[in-house]
DNA sequence: TAGTGGTCTAGACCACGGG
DNA sequence: CCGTGGTCTAGACCACTAC
């Protein structure tokens, strides 16, 4: 009903009944471990139609929100909050979500040509140029994560015209038409380099947990390729799969 | 059109759609970087509404195969073959997927009232009782995991009757009518306490990649609590989101 | 058996991309 | 401008759950 009541009239209609829905579940009025009511009760409610609704809990669904089963009704599976895409790819938009003053420091940035595993990840003819960042990201002014980036020069060229302490990075270059649509990640073990020990303030050595990154835009282009080495305890990441919509796997590294 | 001369009839018609979709993308038969045909097309060559391969692409879609931009054509992105959810939730599924031979042993099981953090992770009340199950999982003999499930007793009585040196725990539990239908993963890091490296050969106090997970039946009751630590460089987690459906998400962790 | 979600259809209009 | 995917509707039938 809060539609045509209401402010939320941007955009998707689905998307205004997932974010009512979405509100409703997290502020417990259907409980945790409750039923929702039926599609087209609440079809009635918002006064679209059934598919409509469809859409909106699917989007629920895909956020591991709610279970949904054919013959009963849908049982709210947790009321945690979920990260949306941006908050996943931008450290900074991350870092304020959660209530912590996020930093950087652009520690190095240099304009050479690809190497075999930087090109093949971003899709350039062998020996292409690329830009390379090296930078530091802070909470509360605290270092907690090395951050190594490689992107191809139209958007490396964007990213060098960029103060070295900016706190965000994603933020200018959408503003400039940078699109990030997706991301494969990566997650795993590492052992830090003299140069994380140094920006980090960590023993060399000493283990680290890392996620490699690459983004692409809407067509499909690769705009980035990144290595994120976070110090332990910082960080953990989560991820939630069903057995409708699943997006993790596990990779093997065979020894040596 | 292979849908009326194939075999793949049972189910549901998208899925055929999407398979067959699927299989012509991992054969190269767009290429990577191509271009699909148009909904319009797919639906006619099916013989199926647009709604019905609109479904079929939404699926492939959430698998990161391919975009998808208003205005034109979707583009492939990528000709990965991706893992199901059982090779997901199921070690032994997973590393025989990949061409390893997978093993485990169960090292200890106790059956004991849940402590706090046990009962809220399964849903149960405070006190009550759980299976908790130690276990060491090998690749070709090789040590490369230890796993702490934890399980309501309803499952850990099954458990409890698999014998000690099974390959599979999970198999067993599905062919008794025990269905995993989501889960909730949390990676981080960790330090080998004196069990992790007495089992697995390494130092106490070398790091770990350590997975959590909980995963919940088609009703949304949990089933299982699990902690597993992997040696370094044995494993890595790969996610694929998109600004369209989103999985993965950071968790921060204050300090102390 | 009644209610529910899963699937499928046939049509409509719109927003965006590219020629 | 046209073709494309995004959104939405109204209705239909089925498979499954729960009573």
């Amino acid at each position: 009903m809060r539609d045509d009541s209401g402010e939320r009239a941007r955009g998707p209609l689905y998307r205004s009944v997932a974010a009512d829905l979405r509100e409703a579940i997290t502020a417990g009025d259907y409980g945790s471990g409750g039923r929702l009511p039926a599609e087209s009760t609440l079809a009635e409610r918002y006064g679209v139609s059934r598919g409509t609704v469809r859409q909106a809990l699917a989007a629920l669904r895909a956020d591991g929100l709610v279970t949904s089963r054919r013959g009963t009704r849908r049982v709210v599976l947790g009321t945690t909050r979920v990260q949306s895409f941006a908050e996943l790819v931008s450290f900074t938009t991350w870092a304020r979500s959660v209530g912590e003053d996020p930093g950087g420091r652009v520690e190095q940035l240099e304009r050479r040509a690809a190497d075999a595993r930087e090109s093949e990840q971003l899709r350039l003819e062998p020996g292409a140029e690329v830009v390379v960042v090296l930078r530091v990201r802070t909470l509360s002014g605290r270092p907690v994560m090395v951050e190594r980036s490689v992107y191809p020069v139209w958007v490396g060229e964007l990213v060098a015209r960029i103060p070295a302490d900016a706190v965000s990075h994603t933020e200018p270059l959408q503003e400039q038409g940078v699109v990030f649509a997706d991301a494969d990640h990566t997650i795993d073990l590492v052992l830090a380099d003299a140069d994380d020990a140094r920006l980090l303030g960590c023993r060399a050595g000493e283990a680290l947990l890392r996620e490699r990154r690459r983004s692409t835009d809407p067509v499909g282009a690769p705009v980035e390729w990144s290595e994120d080495r976070y110090l332990p305890g910082t960080v953990a990441f989560t991820v939630h799969n069903s057995i409708a919509a699943s997006a993790l796997s596990r990779r093997h590294r065979r020894p040596h």
